[in-house]
DNA sequence: GACGCCATACCAACTGGTCGGTACGCTGAC
DNA sequence: GTCAGCGTACCGACCAGTTGGTATGGCGTC
């Protein structure tokens, strides 16, 4: 251990907190808030308990800093993604569930959301840690709202702006959350990652199906 | 097991170990299983330590128990409720929906599962914990499977027993298990429990077009 | 029906290790 | 020289699990 004290930028690029943050976002993911200790971090970092503390307050502080990260590194994935480039807002939305289909790998730590797993620890004992982890996933949930609203739009011959289109793209936004966290929680309690794969199936089917709803052509 | 020795409605009318139990679903469903100590159950349990260790041999073998505990409390609760008088087998499932919508209330903690819960942290660290939530949610995915693959060979006009009809009734069992596990997970993180509401509703909107889908009437 | 025997159920005090957090010292850059 | 960015050493609290003991009650025996 105790990595080369002399170039800080030589072998390791990124500065201690940001090696922390990553650190903190595999290890929360696999293990839990709760059972991952400071310790822990640090060696997964390469940094001491001095410098952690140096960069966070304490533990609490570092987990919203680490929902936070997650937030922003998942946003510049989705943001650089194929999907938007569907000239179809449906074909859109439909691409995201294919999207989020192609990230699911044969480790369920390694595809499941940080935030969801957080957040089932934190609710009731660290409000800060909850609440980051509720703007990181309904933050990400606004992120297709207007697609899905220029869909349903699109069927129902309504204006997009409409307030009751607006409302139920919200609605279904925050569902495909929903399937999607729970599609983690059961993959993990069955250990199969297939079962992620077949709750998209279901929410693609679902889509579709709203899309189609009162739908004449409409290109 | 081990049913009532002597008097069992004196003052406190369950065994130390049930008292422990039931303990342990209300207190690891609000703050989670590592965040919970042995102190923290005795306490709520109101027996000393010693008790616990003579029930269990350690506290991941208590959360093994806790989950059997909850599998068989709730399927009780499951079994005796209204929906199942219904004939038609779609109206059955519609009314498993209704029923789940009808136990959600204002605290989420008091309605959320513990299994869920639990899963998220035993994943990697407690792989008998896990199991055991695994068997508690698929369990209860089992018992909707009769009710809707009835209703969807209802509207094929296949057989029941048709494989592919069974196979796709398992796997919207499962469904309904991913969403309302993800709608406590979203519900949690957003503090709102009007998600969960709203994401059965959807749910019961998935199922409603399935079970019309194809199908011409059948009774 | 009294007695010895033992199992079950439980309690209070303690222990050894772990964990979050602190105190303080070093060092290079500006 | 001072301050960000660490590292080392350490502390106090907490926590899972242990130990050693007590209360109770069933049961065979005589």
């Amino acid at each position: 251990m105790t990595a080369a004290p002399t170039s800080p930028a030589a072998a390791n690029p990124a500065t201690g907190r940001e090696r922390l943050l990553t650190a903190a976002v595999a290890v929360i993911r696999q293990r839990g808030l709760h059972a991952t200790t400071v310790d822990d971090l640090c060696a997964a970092a390469g940094v001491s308990k001095g410098a952690f503390f140096h960069h966070f307050a304490n533990k609490e502080t570092l987990a919203v800093a680490a929902a936070d990260y997650w937030s922003e590194t998942t946003a510049e994935a989705f943001a650089g993604a194929a999907y938007h480039d569907h000239i179809d807002p449906a074909a859109r939305v439909l691409g995201y569930l294919d999207f989020r289909d192609s990230l699911v790998g044969a480790d369920i730590e390694l595809y499941s959301c940080l935030v969801g797993t957080m957040v089932q620890e934190a609710y009731a004992t660290n409000p800060s840690v909850r609440d980051a982890c509720g703007r990181s996933i309904l933050g990400h949930a606004t992120t297709l709202e207007s697609d899905i609203a220029a869909a349903l739009a699109a069927t129902t011959a309504t204006a997009v702006g409409d307030d009751s289109i607006r409302r139920e793209a919200a609605s279904l936004a925050r569902y495909t959350q929903v399937v999607l966290q729970g599609a983690f929680v059961v993959s993990k309690a069955a250990n199969d990652p297939a079962l992620v794969h077949e709750s998209i199936d279901h929410l693609r089917r679902y889509f579709a199906m709203r899309f189609e709803a009162t739908a004449p052509t409409h290109a």
